[in-house]
Order: C-alpha cells, then structure tokens, then sequence
DNA sequence: TCCCCTTTGTAACCTGGGTCACAGACATAT
DNA sequence: ATATGTCTGTGACCCAGGTTACAAAGGGGA
C-alpha cells in the first residue's frame, strides 16, 4: 500500500495510469509497495528470476553488462516515469534476468507486482505506454550494437559527455564502466582533449568549455 | 486477401492467430496481403518511415547495421513464426527504421496494415505473444552488445559456426557481414580453425569435423 | 597534522583486428 | 576453351585500445 502523496507523485511521472480502468488501478495500487534504495545498491543480477515490476518516483536504475575481466558496460539507464524493460521482458517472457542493475542515485520505486502488472495491461492506454517503452528500448540497444562496433572511443566518449551537460560530476573509472573500457583509455583521451583546450579537468569533475569542438570530433 | 491455403500455413506457423477473437481477425485477414520477395530484395532502410506489420510464411529476413565503411553486422534474423520486432516498433513507437532489412532467402510474407495489427493487440493471447517476441528480442539484442564488447573474434566466430550446424554453405564474406568485421579476419581464423582439424574448408562450404573442439573454444 | 583511500597521470609494451595489395582457384556463361 | 566474376589465401603493415606497473595528487577522517 502506498501513502495519497506517493499516488500522487506517481500519477504526476506516470500519466498514464490514471487513464486505466479505475478498478484494475485501484487493486494494483492497493498491493503495490513504496521501497526505497541507496545509491550504489545492487537490485538485480544475471540470471535471477524477476518478480515485480518496478515504477520508479526518484533516483535511477542503471542497467548494466559486466566482463570475466571486471569491465562494466551500460546498456541504458531508468529514470522518473520510464521502466525496466529487462524486468518487463523477463516478467512476460518468463526468462531470467540477463544483466546487472544497480541504483544510481538514491531512489523511490514503486514496486507491483507481477499479476497486478499484467492485469492492466488490457488496458489500451497502458499497453500503448508499455509497447512505446518496449520500443525505444529496441531501437536503443540497436543504437548501442552500433556505436559499439562501429565507432571509435574518442567519438563515443564525446557523445556521452554531451550527453551529460556542461559541468559533470563523474570519476574517469565511471566513465570507463558506463562505455564498456578502462579507466587509462578514459583518462587519456580527456587529457587529449583538455590538452586542446576542449574542456577543464579536476578531481571528480569535467567542464565543457567548447561545444562545438567536442561536437565536431563526432563528425570526426 | 489471402487464399485458404495460405491462411491454413500461417495458422500453423502462427497458432496464436486462430485463439483471438473471430471477428478481429476475419477483418485483419481480409485486409492482408501476400508478397512474394526474392533472395537478396532490401526490403527496409534506415530512417524509413515504416507503414505495415510482416508475417512471415517462408525464407527470413536479416535485420542489419552498416558502417561507414561498408561494414556490415547483423542484429538478428526473422524466421517463419516470429516477426520483425524493429517494424513492430516502428508501428508502435511511430519512429523510423533505424537498421536495414533484406531478404536473405526466398520468402513469402503476409502483410498486415498498421491498424488491424493495433486492433489485433486487444485480444490477450496476441499481445502476449507479442510481449514475448518484444522480450525475446530485448535480451537478444542486450546478450549481442555483450558480445561485442568484451569477446574475441575467434569465440565469436566459434559460436556462430556452432550455430549454423555440422553443414555449412556460406562465404567468408557473408560470416564476416554477420560479425560485423572483415573477411579476410574470417579467412584467417578458419585457416587457423582448419589447421587443428576442427573444420574443413571448401569454396562456398565449411563442414565441422570436431565439434568439441569448437565448444572448447567458447570456454577458452 | 598524519594516515589512508580514492582518483588521476603516464610511459612502455602488447596484441587483436583492420587495411592494403596482391595472386591464385574455382565457376559459369559465352 | 576463354573469359569474367566471385571466392579464397596470404603477408606486410598499422593502429586503437587494453595491460602493467608505477607515482603522485587530492581529500577526508582521526
């Protein structure tokens, strides 16, 4: 059961919800269970079977392959008002888990579970909701497969740190783990470009100083 | 319109069609059409927009990225009983194609309009099936970065030969598309696979003689 | 302040895999 | 049988990126 605040909140992130059936809705809330995690908590693992689906008020997950030699690659992130697809697909298809995920920041989610999620979905509006999640998430990992064989880490490590705004608070090793490579790539390959005056370094920080440059080592 | 025969074939490819409701699916298969396409017809590209929703009869369809540099790797294959979960996306999520398709054999396909194909998704067995091919393809496509990203070519290569059976008629240049790498890499790799005794190599034919060693390969 | 831990810098080295530039082998049509 | 196109074999070379093995900063707690 969850406080009228937290309905609220996820009402807000999850618009679709209240377009379902009112009935289905009020029975999945009245299970569903408010959870919190810190940053850095390890919440599922390769090969676990999944049991609830998570809805997620705050924080994020991060979704996440790992090597026999200990290097980390992103497959993607959940934020606010998306959801877990591996645990969509793994509560649908029956399958186990097959990647880790752990919180990023610390987090609110909102579990339901599994029947309670497959109920609404007889509802239109929440299938439609699910399929677009599905979907991205899809054409998403084609987008991974392609960068991945296809471009060089200069060009993906300039797109992620567009991706991540002007000021960044981040380590190179979480760099490293976030593109599938080693902390020295990363460490050398910012100091190329802070060496051409692309962006500023300093412990746990990188500030973007020019754009455009960063932008055109994409077009390479 | 499609005729009886061809109706009975997709029913067995695809028994979920005849446990939905009647009347959807007499108005879906009304409207649906058969196409015939050779092998080697492209049938999507990127950024395409994409407007009808494939069953497949017979052949497949091979979903691929391609590099600048006229690299090619493929995502996966579409085989009678399963659809093209990049189309279903497409519908879906209303987004472009963002990979290439083509027919690799000859194939007969049954195309469904975009609307029928959304009505279909009321019925509970359909999305369910649906759901399932979505999933299937997530962990799929999430176990194919893995790959990529951390193992060798050699592993790689020994598990798509494992794969593709004792018998294999098939170029060098076509593994190599499916890897997403070079062909002399393939050539050199089956020399060296040759050279154990693992496999015998002829012009357009690779026959694997000792399978065990293969799989050894996979465990390094 | 000292200590310890995390984060960064860096240089030498190795290697997998891609590039280039061929040459020969096979196949099929003419 | 010739020719043309598709496959395969090969060697030299190059380079991105991973590995190893350090050193040196920062930074926070005791």
């Amino acid at each position: 059961m969850i406080s009228e605040k937290q309905r609220k909140n996820l009402f807000q992130l999850y618009p679709v919800l209240p377009k379902v059936d009112p009935e289905l809705l009020t029975q999945a809330l009245s299970r569903a269970e408010l959870v919190k995690f810190r940053a850095g908590t390890p919440i599922f693992e390769e090969f676990q079977p999944c049991n609830a689906f998570p809805f997620i008020l705050s924080g994020n997950i991060r979704v996440y392959k790992q090597s026999v030699n200990g290097r980390e690659l992103s497959l993607y992130n959940v934020t606010p008002g998306g959801t877990c697809v591996v645990a969509a697909g793994c509560l649908l298809g029956d399958e186990p888990y097959n990647a880790f995920g752990s919180i990023e920041e610390d987090s609110e989610l909102v579990m339901m579970t599994s029947t309670d999620f497959e109920n609404l979905l007889t509802s239109r509006v929440f299938r439609e909701f699910i399929f677009s999640l599905f979907s991205e998430r899809i054409l998403g990992l084609m987008q991974l497969v392609e960068e991945i064989a296809f471009e060089k880490l200069d060009r993906r490590l300039a797109s992620l740190l567009l991706r991540k705004g002007k000021h960044i608070s981040i380590s190179h090793q979480e760099l490293a783990d976030e593109l599938g490579t080693v902390r020295e790539m990363i460490t050398r390959l910012l100091n190329s470009f802070s060496g051409s005056g692309i962006i500023a370094l300093s412990r746990g920080q990188i500030e973007i100083l020019d754009e455009d440059a960063l932008k055109s080592i994409l077009e390479n």
